[in-house]
RNA sequence: GCCGGAGUGGUGGAAUGGCAGACACAGGGGACUCAAAAUCCCCCGCUCGCAAGGGCAUGAGGGUUCGAAUCCCUCCUCCGGCACCA
């Protein structure tokens, strides 16, 4: 009998052993048969990781071991996401330095995943908190502020009342914020942007080739939401400057009634002033400013508007058309200004018929012209235009739209143009635990650029957190006062941080080269390592940092840094672990608020680290949500138990040669060929069954004798190897006591010969009209003529088929023969 | 509302045009044991039948095909994303 399997003791010396051997060490400056593989870096927070976090992490692992068994240079580097908002929420709660929490959070967090038997090449540690690190934040920023991707603006922006920070749009989640959930206000405020709708073609352009998941790339597209149409200039009275807008219906323009102005447009002020009605004009663009962003969306049925008194005019007919303010006009989509056209928009339809503004069809079908006073609803697309001028006689459709646009162009009455949904990225906050904005504030220069040579702007470490209002870093005076870099005098440093999200956008260029201090990007390094051949992260960053992540590296690529725009090759995003809430009686994601995590801690520490391991992968396809069952771990430890006890009655064994074909060796085979297409796939639930066929069959034959001598050991050598991105302490453990001297992740993957990789003899299953009526023992690629005479041999066929005509048979050799009667 | 994805035993799931339910979990039965735990073996979709065997079954309905969980159409339910985007 083999001796116990004690998973603790596997777990702590093969950790050790790794690590001391410096296994998982790459050497960057050499791009041979690189494999650049990525899990996104955690934010290192106080809490315990729970096996939900342990999924992506697991799955990371696997692959790279896997990667490395085929023969790649495989980089798989780790790091923290480590400045944000909990460290000083914490600083506020207790008292810890944010700095003191993260640190310890980090080291902490570190363990955990050792813990686990992840093999990262911690030589590139990197914490986006360290001034090695953001100094190039800065860095980048003065460069995008040189090009003007970088600049300020006063903005209505999203207002968090609780973390008392502005937010971008992509963190405002049904008109709360995405983190503390409180409601948002909208505030006017001076604030930093990066330019990236500059970029919007481009991004949506670089989607296309990408080898990503599907509804990813469809998220990123709908966000970037191009569409195209034209801006078209209206003349207002009262005002000297025409009022663009931005519509995708040009086609439609003689069909325009009026011309609606979001409350918070430049010129709405200026037409309030100038209206009959000053006084009203003012107090609904003030009553509109102040709604939340939540009231204004939850609000979706109820259009409100306000006549100005001042009219426009439809510069296609010719018309006098009334100028309204309008709350369904968006101040930051399009011009902040639209072509009402109640004919043919739902929206503007409704808008028309609560405050009886009139409505004018353009398009008709079939001689029946459309009559305004009987319509519904705004008319469905099709027809053809009428009243309409040169454009009379057109169908609806794209060609209008180009009729449209030369004839708008021609007239000068504006251009075609391209709109996008996107907007430009806010990334100032108001908070500590950040980047500091490489920026001076003096009363004559005005906002200037700190110079290059002062990097980094390091962020003071003795700030106060508690009971103190607004921005820590205006407290700090010693941070704050500074002198001017045009006229030396007196002058304040800004005190807005970056958006983390800077941080995360650019991180896996500098694992390349992580302790730098000449230069943010090592150029030569990045073209030969990337892109990341294979990045691995959670679905919840679909939008936000890939999106991110993918303008900077255009922006490094123009300024000459790197050489490629797209910095994921693949992407592979996990699915949640789900467990049941106690509280609520529901299936729901893993997470420490909702009081339904697991640890892994006790697992390991009962279990060891390959059970977690085995079961996390297990479980379900990883690309779904897959809930956890305690019951199911037991199965998984049940597993390693049975591969630990056949490998030692294999030692027992003699080993040696390549054994001879025989129906052990042929199954090996086939499994090697399933347990390689599952892990090409990512589908280690199903590589996990088939290894658990292979065990019981290798366990079978022994039991059973008559396989050849080394055919036995041989298959355990094989189990062990093809066990090891799963399970790789025990699997280490029995290929070093077989008599192996390398790690199993320098071992080769085992390769399978095809001809072996099949059974000798197959079961044919037997068809009569499509249904199953027997099976077939016979010899494989036998012909169609001996599979038919021998069905109709076949005494239990032979009743369905007696006194019958076979019409016609379908032979799929070694699978299948249907036999179709009359 | 629009755009994605999914729906298979008591449960997680497998099979992506060719034997539906691999592999597990739970459950039932048995072996070993003084006993228990552990371990091992057998059974395990529904239904008719003593049995041999038959019928039904992959959310619902229809279609294509010799053959459909898989492809197509309509509908239902659930999950995710977006949502006055002009």
């Amino acid at each position: 009998m083999a001796e116990k399997y004690d998973p603790v003791e596997l777990d702590s010396k093969w950790q050790r052993r790794w690590e001391e051997a410096r296994v998982s060490f790459v050497d960057t400056s050499d791009g041979a048969d690189k494999f650049y593989m990525l899990n996104m870096f955690p934010y290192p927070s106080g809490s315990r990781l729970h096996v939900g976090h342990g999924r992506n992490y697991i799955l990371g692992d696997a692959l790279y071991r896997r990667e490395r068994m085929a023969g790649r240079r495989t980089l798989n580097p780790m790091g923290w996401d480590a400045f944000g908002l909990p460290a000083e929420n914490a600083a506020i709660a207790s008292g810890v330095p944010p700095r003191e929490y993260t640190t310890g959070n980090i080291g902490r967090m570190k363990e955990q995943l050792k813990s686990l038997g992840l093999l990262y090449d911690w030589s590139k540690e990197l914490a986006s908190c360290d001034p090695a690190y953001y100094r190039w934040n800065q860095w980048l920023f003065l460069r995008m502020w040189e090009r003007g991707l970088a600049y300020r603006k006063t903005a209505p922006v999203n207002w968090c009342p609780g973390c008392r920070t502005v937010l971008a749009n992509e963190q405002v989640v049904d008109g709360r914020c995405e983190r503390s959930g409180d409601a948002v206000e909208i505030r006017d405020l001076t604030q930093w942007f990066f330019r990236i709708t500059d970029y919007a073609e481009r991004l949506l352009a670089g989607l296309e080739n990408l080898d990503w998941p599907e509804r990813v790339k469809v998220m990123q597209r709908n966000w970037i939401g191009r569409s195209e149409g034209a801006e078209v200039f209206f003349r207002v009275d009262a005002l000297v400057e025409p009022i663009p807008v931005f519509t995708t219906r040009p086609d439609t323009l003689f069909g325009a009634t009026f011309l609606a102005l979001a409350p918070e447009h430049p010129a709405a002020a200026r037409l309030a002033e100038r209206s009959p009605v000053p006084a009203d004009l003012s107090r609904f663009i003030e009553r509109i400013r102040r709604t939340s962003r939540l009231e204004r969306e939850s609000d979706t049925g109820e259009k409100e508007g306000m006549d100005t008194g001042i009219t426009a005019l439809n510069p296609a007919t010719g018309d006098s058309i009334p100028v309204w303010l309008a709350n369904f006009v968006l101040p930051d989509y399009g011009t902040g200004a639209i072509m009402g056209v109640p004919a043919h928009d739902q929206r503007d339809f409704e808008f028309a018929r609560r405050y009886g503004l009139p409505i004018r069809p353009v398009y008709r079908t079939d001689d029946r012209e459309p009559d305004p006073e009987e319509m519904t609803e705004a008319a469905p697309d099709g027809g053809v235009l009428y009243g309409s001028g040169d454009w009379n006689g057109t169908a609806n459709g794209p060609e209008a739209v180009r009729i449209a646009n030369a004839w708008i162009e021609a007239h000068g009455l504006g251009k075609a143009r391209v709109g996008y949904r996107l907007r430009d990225w806010l990334i100032s906050r108001q908070r500590y635990w950040g980047t500091p904005i490489p920026a001076v504030h003096c009363p004559d220069c005005g906002v200037l650029p700190v110079p290059d040579e002062e990097l980094p702007i390091l962020l003071p470490e003795d700030v106060a957190f508690r009971g103190v209002e607004g921005n820590p870093l205006e407290q700090s005076e010693a941070f704050v006062a500074t002198s001017c870099p045009g006229c030396g005098g007196p002058a304040r440093r800004e005190t807005d941080t970056m958006d983390t999200f800077v941080d995360s956008s650019w991180y896996y260029l500098r694992f390349l080269n992580p302790g730098d201090t000449s230069r943010m990007v090592d150029s030569q390094r990045a073209a030969k390592w990337m892109p990341v051949d294979q990045y691995v992260g959670g679905i919840e960053h679909a939008i936000l940092h890939l999106l991110y992540a993918r303008f900077i590296c255009r922006v490094l690529k123009d300024l000459g840094l790197v050489s490629l725009e797209e910095p994921f090759a693949r992407l592979f995003n996990q699915g949640m672990i789900t467990k049941l809430n106690p509280a609520t009686g529901k299936i729901e994601k893993m997470s420490k608020s909702r009081g339904n995590t697991v640890s892994p801690d006790e697992l390991i520490t009962r279990f060891g680290a390959d059970t977690v391991r085995v079961y996390t992968l297990f479980i379900g396809p990883p690309e779904k949500e897959s809930e956890w069952s305690e019951e199911g771990v037991a199965g998984a430890w049940r597993f390693l138990q049975r591969v630990h006890d056949v490998c030692g009655r294999a030692l027992a064994q003699p080993g040696g040669d390549l054994p001879a074909d025989s129906p052990l060796t042929r199954f090996a085979h086939r499994t090697i060929q399933r347990v390689s297409e599952d892990a090409r796939r990512f589908h280690f639930h199903t590589a996990v069954a088939a290894l658990m066929e292979f065990q019981r069959a290798l366990a079978d034959a022994m039991e059973a004798g008559g396989e050849a001598p080394g055919t036995v050991r041989w298959g355990a050598e094989l189990l062990v190897r093809l066990l090891h991105p799963i399970a790789p302490h025990l699997t280490d453990e029995w290929w070093e006591r077989f008599g192996h001297r390398t790690f199993l992740v320098d071992s080769a993957w085992p390769s399978f010969d095809p001809a072996l990789a099949t059974t000798e003899r197959v079961t044919l299953v037997v068809q009569v009209n499509g249904k199953v009526r027997g099976r077939l023992d016979l010899e494989r690629g036998a012909p169609e003529p001996d599979a038919l005479a021998l069905a109709r041999a076949d005494k239990k066929i032979r009743t369905w088929i007696e006194g019958r005509e076979i019409a016609r048979t379908v032979y799929v050799p070694d699978r299948l023969l249907n036999l179709v009667l009359r």
